[in-house]
DNA sequence: TTGAAAGCGCTAACAC
DNA sequence: GTGTTAGCGCTTTCAA
């Protein structure tokens, strides 16, 4: 900087202005300084920047999988509430493991980030001690915690449990069984099997029909296995919720290649609204929750904080509301 | 740093190494430091440590899109490489858009990566040069550019195009279409669709039938909608690659609402050996490029590099073989 | 609109 | 194994 600044007949400060936006620099000044940097190949040194302003000029955040299309709509919106507030999102996966995240979150905070943005409401004592004290904006995504650590974007995953329960003896099915949330990992999906449990046993209906597979992310292939044993274990079986749309996919195929008619013979409904439960014949009944908005929401609620537009005691928890598309499968 | 330096009773260069590894603290000061941090809810701010040891402690890697099985695999297989590295990756999506690539690469640059990897071999003018006279390794990737700018670890896209009009010839087809690749922006599905071209032409074979539909990332709708042209405008045609399995799998299922038979009336296959071609029903065709092993060699070259294990002006190129997998679509 | 001085929080380099 | 000194490349603050 002092080299372009030498070069532009300028102070390095002025050479520091003409980098941002919405500086008091003269047109004339700044093409000159923009001329030199060029000529130098001068690149501006951010990390240096970031320690002088004490500002980072990133938001973290922390999604399970980098490979799920719920998560990346999510992001996207993200990313796009956040384009022309130069604030840029640091990525960072957790592969659906608490431990994982307890460590991701205090590398990220390592790095000074101005908000952090989290999936899930579940995390290890420590990690939610470090978030709790990070000092900055805390969002937890994809969940509606009881007991939130700051802000919440989110929505129930029981009550999305409970939905298809709902939408299942709508239909006039009452033998229903559940394909996935087994682990301790994928929290979110543990919650959408207990809400669907719960629900299943306020209406008095038997809910021992659970198949719980594998670790997360629970795949196409997993869902086709659990679809097997569910009918080999409970034949009388009416209709089935997969954890996800992937898993729903995975059994539907499997009933497709046996020749178990869906509708007709079971019921299968899956969970995100992924493209796949669209354009799949048939296409699945599923469970929308908007993970584009949230992302969307998510970039609102973090610029507005950062621009104090809420006081800072406020805890904001936008709740979101699933929503069941009814398709073919059911 | 210095208050801990304090309660701990030692220098701040003491608590400096007692926060990395391989130092030399004796472990009776090392704990005293730790436990006189976590007393103090003391940070670590790795922005300062950056600006001191001039290293940023990350590789920046731009990708098209984070929604996408393939690349998800490669970034997948860079993480695992980078694991005990102690290096971490700073993720960029450029929308399958190379002005937008500039903007990024020019964006990550500022936060002084040690080295940046990106995808494909085409990039703007400015974007070259930037990445030319960064000063650290280059890594481009899912391409085999004939001009590269530093090192390779990629495959050539118009040869896998080559490659599934040897596999359909084989199967005894030769009215052979081909479904996307369109613009300009996806330069690697470009490039498949050329050498599929370039390989009919080679055979004497009709090289008109090609849908070229929309924006990447090219959806299972679009793929839907184009089969629908393909068929109404070459009722003939035999046998069509897409090109990617998320096309294939929207045209063959476009077929089954249909009651066209695949492969008997007419063959698809797709590329990009994602789990819904081995899932779906009847499984897809398709290519394997080895998505999660160019992530893991881009790792390990990466690290050569930066560890001097390659002389620096060595190019290396780590050329990889697209291979067809053959399954009942064709 | 521009500049001078001071310093952000750490680590390299060297000393002991 | 530990400490001292100097500074990484910017921006804040204040002044003109």
């Amino acid at each position: 900087m002092a080299d372009v600044a030498h070069r532009a007949n300028v102070s390095t400060m002025t050479v520091s202005r003409a980098f941002k936006r919405d500086t008091s620099v003269s047109a004339d000044t700044r093409d000159r300084i923009l001329k030199a940097a060029e000529e130098l190949g001068y690149v501006f040194d951010s990390i240096a920047a970031n320690l002088s302003s004490r500002r980072s000029g990133f938001v973290a955040a922390t999604i399970p999988s980098i490979n799920n299309a719920n998560f990346a709509d999510t992001v996207r919106g993200m990313t796009e509430g956040l384009r022309d507030s130069g604030l840029e999102i640091l990525l960072g996966f957790t592969d659906y493991n608490v431990e994982e995240e307890e460590r991701l979150v205090g590398q990220l905070l390592q790095r000074r980030p101005e908000a952090i943005i989290v999936t899930g409401g579940r995390h290890t004592p420590r990690c939610r001690k470090m978030l709790a004290n990070a000092g900055v904006p805390v969002v937890e995504t994809w969940d509606l915690p009881s007991d939130p650590i700051g802000h919440v974007v989110g929505f129930s995953n029981a009550e999305a449990g409970r939905l298809m329960v709902d939408h299942f003896v709508a239909r006039g099915y009452s033998k229903l069984g559940f394909i996935g949330g087994d682990t301790s990992r994928d929290t979110r999906g543990l919650d959408r099997r207990r809400g669907f449990i719960a629900a299943l046993q306020d209406r008095g209906l038997d809910a021992s029909r659970v198949i719980a597979s594998g670790v997360p992310p629970i795949s196409m292939r997993e869902g086709a296995a659990a679809m097997v044993e569910m009918i080999s274990r409970w034949p009388d079986t009416e209709a089935v919720m997969c954890v996800s749309d992937l898993s729903a996919f995975g059994a539907l195929m499997e009933c497709v290649r046996r020749g178990i008619r869906v509708p007709d013979d079971v019921a299968i409904a899956g969970f995100g609204a992924y493209d796949l439960a669209e354009q799949s014949v048939p296409p699945i009944t599923t469970i929308d929750v908007g993970a584009h908005e949230i992302g969307i929401r998510v970039a609102e609620l973090v610029l507005d904080l950062l621009n104090g537009r809420h006081a800072p005691e406020d805890r904001v928890v936008v709740g979101m509301t699933p929503r069941v598309i009814v398709r073919h499968t059911t």
